[in-house]
DNA sequence: CATCCAGCCGTAAACGTTTACCGATCGCAC
DNA sequence: GTGCGATCGGTAAACGTTTACGGCTGGATG
């Protein structure tokens, strides 16, 4: 395997010094004729430059990397979607991490980050982030942008910015709009409480209810995880306990449509008998039957921010952190139509 | 930003040569004592290796990218989800170029191979490989796998692996299964004739009316994007032209989506009035009302295939080219449910 | 004609590793 | 006590860039 060419060789076959080319290559002032003779030996020889070695010369790899937990989750999709683009723009390539959710994992990324490999970080730890992730991250001494809850006892000047939404006015929301259609044993399927969303949406529930004037029962509430399966299993075990339930609120669309299968399966009719919710507010929710009543967390919208606060740090240097707050907004569909009823649509379903 | 430690520091921390610490760090066979003195200075100093410099030094990144038209198409994300794990696994790092089906785009990133900032490449190109990207291949000396169509004439030696499905099979799997259930007028709305799978399907479903002893009808066809609103409006201006059509066979889900949307819009009993059929069985197609009857052309499997030939290349070294061919099949949902007939499921839908 | 300055360009160092090569040291055998 | 071989570790080069520094050339100026 012939080794391409580089500033060396164009150095020789130009009759001049490395110097000039790397003048020449990036468009430092050099007197035409050398210009001329360089760029003839660059084009002949199809020199292309190694991006290695000018990183490690510049340090800086234009490079950004993506953690997340799954790639299949369309939250992440829908982010990368707007990350990509941007960073792409800017002049820096996409790195993409998939945690599968495991803490060990995402700290490993984020030690990863002193390996250099990467000029910043966008990260979603879905397990939160512990005293040992903040502990990385200032060793990293490299921009990252968490989006999701951030501790409140950041150590001064660690270079990070946060995006986060408010998914307690998420569900808020939802049960004030289930409430409104005239629900009120509203079951609640919620993913893993140990992680960060599955903590705030639990705690939202009961603060929701309470300003509903509602009563909270435990048997209301099942815990799986945040898949289509689980989503499923939790519906299942939920309508066995509790029969006479007439709505229910899910941790993400994911769990919903899990939800929607078993109430298919048991001839309850959604919005009908039971109605549902979502929560992302994912591409999935238009193409559901019914189509699902979701949440939107602004994934796109965190997305963009993320991005746009990275790239500001690439390029204007350090400054005080900085924290963009997404608001949630809820979309109707099918799930909760209820015809004559204000809000809701009485088709579309 | 104080610059972290390097061997340097180390080695003058422990009173050892730079070469003394990187023999102890790569655990080549060094004397226990130095060992200790390296290790304690490492830990102390809390070094983490310069992945850059050694980048540069082995003439490897560690880096692999994958190159598809849209990463918000369920396609790529099923490919992604198993890429990623395989090459973590081996110790490779992803990086991820959506290039939005620009032709401009995806010759970028095979030029950019020979920046040499990835150790390998896969490639799905929409447009198809051209002179150029065959060009572009042989110049960069990197393996890469193509995710598609590759032309017949590829030079020899051309680090190239291929992995295909076969969309011709596909679409007569389909074609027949909607003659099975006696649909006779059946509809095709594809994506771009300049694409590769557009035209292969294109072919395809001529060659199987033919097969079935159906006529060709063009006015049965309609020609779009890969999009859900392309599909619906492929799908309205089909059904204002042909309203007496039996069955649509969509390019992929995403098509299918935007039909559903517009039988139903138009008041369309599916799969009574008409029976539809996507391709690529993507997650969506469980999800629609009624479920999607689709093709799968194997996506996960294609990404496994990909990974499996990139990582034996990289890590075995060059040997003669080779192909992986993935099967379609069909899957039968809702969507071409008929009751009483064979291989259709009565409900489900 | 001497001096100065500007403009070019070449030499060399630096980025942080890995590794070929060789010299030093030690133990052992004679 | 000498010599030999094995073992260990240090010096230096190399990977391919960018860039500080200084030297050379030429023209302009006094």
């Amino acid at each position: 395997m012939t080794e391409g060419p580089t500033i060396t060789t164009i150095a020789q076959r130009a009759g001049v010094s490395i110097a000039s080319v790397s003048r020449v290559l990036n468009g430092l002032p050099t007197r035409e004729d050398t210009v001329r003779r360089v760029m003839r030996a660059a084009d002949e020889l199809g020199y292309v430059p190694n991006s290695v070695a000018r990183s490690l010369r510049n340090r800086r790899t234009d490079q950004v990397a993506f953690a997340m937990a799954d790639i299949g989750n369309p939250v992440y999709v829908a982010m990368v979607r707007e990350i990509q683009p941007m960073l792409k723009e800017a002049g820096y390539r996409l790195l993409i991490h998939s945690t599968d959710g495991d803490a060990e994992d995402e700290l490993g990324v984020l030690r990863g980050l002193r390996e250099r490999y990467v000029d910043g970080l966008i990260i979603s730890p879905l397990r939160g982030v512990t005293e040992e992730h903040v502990r990385a991250i200032v060793a990293a001494r490299a921009p990252v942008v968490v989006i999701g809850a951030l501790p409140v006892g950041m150590p001064e000047g660690a270079p990070v910015d946060n995006v986060r939404t408010d998914s307690r006015t998420g569900v808020r929301l939802a049960l004030d709009h289930l409430y409104a259609i005239g629900r009120r044993r509203i079951g609640f399927l919620n993913g893993p409480l140990d992680t960060v969303p599955g903590a705030a949406r639990a705690a939202a529930y009961r603060e929701a209810l309470e300003a509903l004037g509602l009563p909270y029962d435990e048997d209301l509430v099942e815990v799986g995880d945040f898949y289509r399966d689980s989503g499923a299993r939790a519906a299942r075990a939920l309508l066995s306990r509790v029969p006479g339930l007439d709505a229910l609120m899910c941790a993400n669309d994911l769990i919903a449509l899990g939800a929607l299968d078993v109430l298919r399966e048991h001839g309850r009719d959604v919005p009908g008998d039971v109605a549902v919710v979502g929560m992302d507010d994912t591409d999935l929710a238009s193409v559901t039957w019914p189509t699902l009543t979701s949440v939107s967390l602004g994934s796109a919208e965190r997305g963009r921010a993320a991005a746009t606060l990275l790239l500001d740090r690439l390029q204007n240097g350090p400054r005080e952190p900085r924290v963009t707050v997404v608001r949630p907004s809820l979309t109707v569909r099918g799930s909760t139509a209820v015809p004559g009823l204000p809000g809701t649509a009485g088709d579309g379903r």
